[in-house]
RNA sequence: GCGGACGUGGUGGAAUCAGGUAGACACGCCAGCUUGAGGUGCUGGUCCGGGCAACCGGGUGGAGGUUCAAAUCCUCUCGUCCGCACCA
């Protein structure tokens, strides 16, 4: 229809001049008070898909509504450029990674503008900018000094084809490589880590302070894993009971029922295994040990496998030091060297688990706590009485807990411990396309870190890719060798790179000072911008990124390197839903993307983005479907014709209606600034639907579109600021205050006053917002014939008043 | 197995936070006007059953419960989805 209203124009427009008139830049001294908002920076995949249109539109949005209540609002945008797709490219290509990548943050670019999302573009900041890879490099160095990093052997998948590490993401359900399909398996290598679990307990701990939603912090909680429990020694001895001088330790989180271990159970990596292990088991040990070093992880924790090819008797015992009982000692595959101590004691009377295995291995159930009289189940968890506990006898179990422990401490033997389930960040990655890690290896210093003002170690661009999928670090002379910095002699490069998500620990602190050339970042500036105000990203990232920045925080703020009093990076997390093509989850990976580009040029991006707000609630999950992307242009195309001034389509509000219409746009003002604040973007739509509809009915005031406009401002940008400036002579809706509405105009006049006999509605009454409770029982008593006295009446004025019969 | 979320018309969803008219808004569909036709636009209708109508009865996966009142709170159950998963 023609109406004038010239989408593609207006959006390329608007989109110049928010660039030009750096209308969303701001500078670090900018008086107004400060609001950080961030969308987690994206992968650069090539052009948008919806989920980023989803993702940098609540963004956008909120960027401008806070900029209209007079925040200086920091909107920095980046690129997570480092990652296996660029590398995966250059194999196939021989395209060099950096091109690869340039060219799609080229694209990626071009299409968040093309949806109106403004960034302050002169603070962009890109993994593999080599002023980006010097930070993280140097970041690296400060916790390698301050003891956060430390290089260890450590078991990894491991794919053959592929000659290279794995992430626990790139191993199929299967056991084998994503990209290769062979069979994953273990490999002990020399890795680099991270020591996150120093931070374990603060990083549970703060959990608290944050506005996150519920399940995120609980998913982090569990991912911690904190357990409280005893850890103590056990002797071992041979099979007539005599010690034989080793010793190991068992944690449990139940030594209550100490009493009742029939058995004990060791890791098959257990230091201990080749010592204890009687020659007659040796073979039957060793065969078991060697299959479970080759099983995956896979096979491993699956529980398909029978329990009988699951553990093996090393021939030797362990003396529990509560009843000086020898139990034998077996060695299963679910018992895990990274947990605990790596070994276990086992009480199938308490424990599910072991008393399968007790069955599986005929050995003896002891119940140690008295189990209700209709329990009929196997190992029995719940609580009750100690029994066959000797001196805990009676006890419930959080004293007998206690107990227990204050007798091991009392002889020395063990002492209350505290575990969890977070492990140390596994940091190397056998890959090109990453952050060098920088250090180099003499044959006389061993690791020794490469001196900052070297920095940054650059991979060089004279590579070649081989289709085996190696580093072709490990291949370039110029960059494998070079010299020790204490010595001088020959050395060589570290040839692994960074885990991704080092990069992604700290971007968020980079933006606030991106062209610091002294520092990462300036303290001054962070304290200005931290934390985030308001963070937006997907569920996904729930655990690992979002741990791993958190740690970052922590330690930076620890080394004196960010503020010290900056204890958490995200205030407010928001969590938006993924959106999924039938039913599936939609990725790049997957190639089911629907392109936003084709919108914006029918469309246009206006009707887009509100689309995809008006689409459900931002938390949930949709299946994509652009049925509903008519209303929403239709929609715009009606508040053109509404606004635009020389349109006629709807006439002046003449008598009464004049104060309707006022006093709706009051209501509106009201109802779209608390949805805005709730993230109830989809019924904020609705409202400017409902209004538009009665503007349409009733006719239209100069303030009622202008409400509108004002308020629609940060979801259609485009489409508001032009019917704006069309409006009030060139002026920008974006640089007005946000509308405040008048507290007698908003309230309601009249309101349904609904009258309930036993709960049924039977009569609806116009009333006085201020009615009180005896006139709104009169005027229901009235309204409805119930033939005698009632038996009670409830009066909630105005709304509603319920009359028993 | 443990933890969490969700279940409402033909469809997406609103009302759930704070118990108080279930189905806002939109898609689709039906009708009227507009139009040379189609499309666009405008207006009206659209949970189910009964009734010309006013109205009456039923209805939020299922079964109970609390309450004057339950989509909303509680218990159980079925189904879907997500996270962790042999964590001692």
């Amino acid at each position: 229809m023609d109406d004038g209203y010239d989408i593609q124009a207006i959006e390329r427009k608007w989109q110049q001049h928010w660039r030009d008139a750096a209308t969303y830049q701001v500078e670090n001294d900018d008086p107004r008070p400060k609001y950080y908002v961030l969308s987690m920076y994206p992968y650069p995949s090539g052009p948008a898909h919806m989920g980023h249109v989803r993702n940098y539109t609540f963004g956008d949005l909120i960027v401008r509504y806070r900029t209209m209540n007079g925040y200086g609002v920091l909107t920095p945008i980046g690129f997570d450029s480092f990652g296996l797709p660029a590398e995966n490219a250059a194999i196939k290509t021989g395209e060099h990674p950096r091109t690869f990548t340039d060219a799609r943050i080229e694209e990626l670019s071009n299409s968040l503008q093309r949806i109106g999302a403004t960034y302050d573009w002169r603070r962009v900041v890109k993994s593999h900018d080599p002023n980006y890879i010097r930070w993280t490099q140097w970041i690296f160095l400060q916790f390698l000094k301050a003891g956060l990093v430390y290089r260890a052997k450590a078991a990894v998948n491991w794919c053959p084809g592929c000659q290279t590490v794995l992430a626990n993401e790139q191993v199929l359900s299967d056991g084998t490589c994503e990209r290769s399909g062979d069979l994953v398996e273990k490999r002990e290598l020399e890795q680099w880590f991270f020591k996150i679990t120093q931070y374990a307990q603060q990083l549970l701990d703060d959990l608290d302070q944050l506005d996150w939603p519920e399940r995120v912090i609980t998913m982090q909680r569990n991912w911690i894993g904190r357990s409280e429990g005893a850890q103590f020694e056990m002797q071992v001895a041979d099979a007539d009971g005599r010690t034989t001088g080793e010793t190991f330790a068992v944690y449990t989180t139940r030594p209550d029922t100490s009493f009742g271990m029939t058995f004990c159970v060791l890791a098959p990596e257990h230091e201990l295994v080749d010592v204890i292990t009687t020659p007659e088991h040796r073979d039957e040990v060793a065969a078991f040990v060697d299959r479970v070093r080759k099983s995956t992880e896979i096979e491993r924790l699956s529980s398909e496998t029978g329990l009988d090819k699951r553990g093996v008797f090393t021939g030797a015992y362990a003396i529990n030091p509560f009843n000086e009982q020898p139990v034998p000692i077996y060695l299963a595959d679910y018992v895990l060297t990274t947990y605990g101590t790596g070994a276990i004691m086992a009480v199938p009377g308490q424990d599910q688990r072991d008393w399968d295995f007790a069955t599986t291995y005929d050995l003896p159930i002891i119940r140690t706590v008295q189990p209700p009289e209709d329990f009929d189940g196997e190992a029995y968890v719940g609580d009750g009485p100690a029994i066959n506990s000797e001196w805990l006898d009676g006890l419930h179990k959080t004293d007998a807990i206690a107990k227990a422990i204050e007798w091991l401490e009392e002889r020395g033997i063990g002492k209350r411990t505290v575990n969890y389930r977070l492990r140390d960040w596994l940091l190397s990655r056998q890959r090109f396309w990453g952050c060098p890690i920088p250090i180099v290896y003499c044959p006389d210093h061993g690791a020794v870190p490469v001196p900052e003002e070297e920095l940054p170690v650059v991979a060089p661009d004279d590579v070649e890719f081989r289709p085996t999928g190696e580093s072709p670090l490990r291949f370039h002379e110029g960059f494998l060798h070079t010299t020790c910095p204490l010595c001088g002699g020959p050395a060589v490069r570290e040839t692994d790179t960074m885990d991704t998500f080092v990069d992604s620990s700290w971007y968020f602190l980079r933006f606030c000072d991106p062209w610091n050339a002294d520092m990462p970042f300036s303290k001054s500036a962070v304290e200005r911008w931290m934390p985030v105000d308001q963070y937006i990203g997907g569920v996904e990232h729930a655990i690992l990124h979002l741990m791993y920045a958190r740690f970052f925080t922590k330690a930076l703020a620890d080394l004196d390197i960010a503020p010290a009093d900056l204890r958490e990076p995200f205030a407010r997390l928001f969590t938006q839903g993924m959106i999924r093509l039938g039913g599936g989850k939609m990725s790049k990976s997957k190639g089911n993307l629907v392109s936003p580009d084709d919108y914006c040029d029918t469309v246009g991006a206006d009707a887009l983005r509100l689309f995809v707000l008006f689409m459900g609630p931002p938390a949930d999950d949709v299946d994509w479907n652009d049925k509903g992307m008519e209303g929403t242009s239709r929609f715009l195309h009606r508040v053109w014709r509404l606004a635009e001034p020389s349109s006629d389509a709807v006439p002046a509000a003449t008598g009464d209606a004049i104060e309707e219409v006022d006093r709706a746009a009051h209501r509106l003002i009201v109802r779209v600034t608390d949805e805005f604040d709730r993230w109830s973007y989809n019924t904020a739509v609705a409202a400017f639907m409902e209004f538009t509809n009665l503007l349409y009915k009733r006719g239209q005031t100069q303030f009622a579109v202008d409400t509108l406009l004002q308020l629609l401002a940060p979801m259609a940008p485009h489409v508001t600021a032009e019917l704006w400036a069309r409006r009030h002579d060139g002026d920008h809706v974006h640089e007005r205050s946000w509308p405040v509405a008048d507290k007698a105009m908003a309230a309601v006049e009249q309101v349904t006053m609904i009258v309930q006999v036993n709960g049924k509605v039977r009569a609806k009454l116009e009333v006085t917002p201020d009615v009180d409770v005896a006139e709104a029982e009169r005027l229901a008593l009235e309204s409805v014939s119930i033939g005698g006295e009632p038996k009670r009446v409830i009066a909630k004025p105005p709304k509603l008043v319920n009359i028993v019969v």
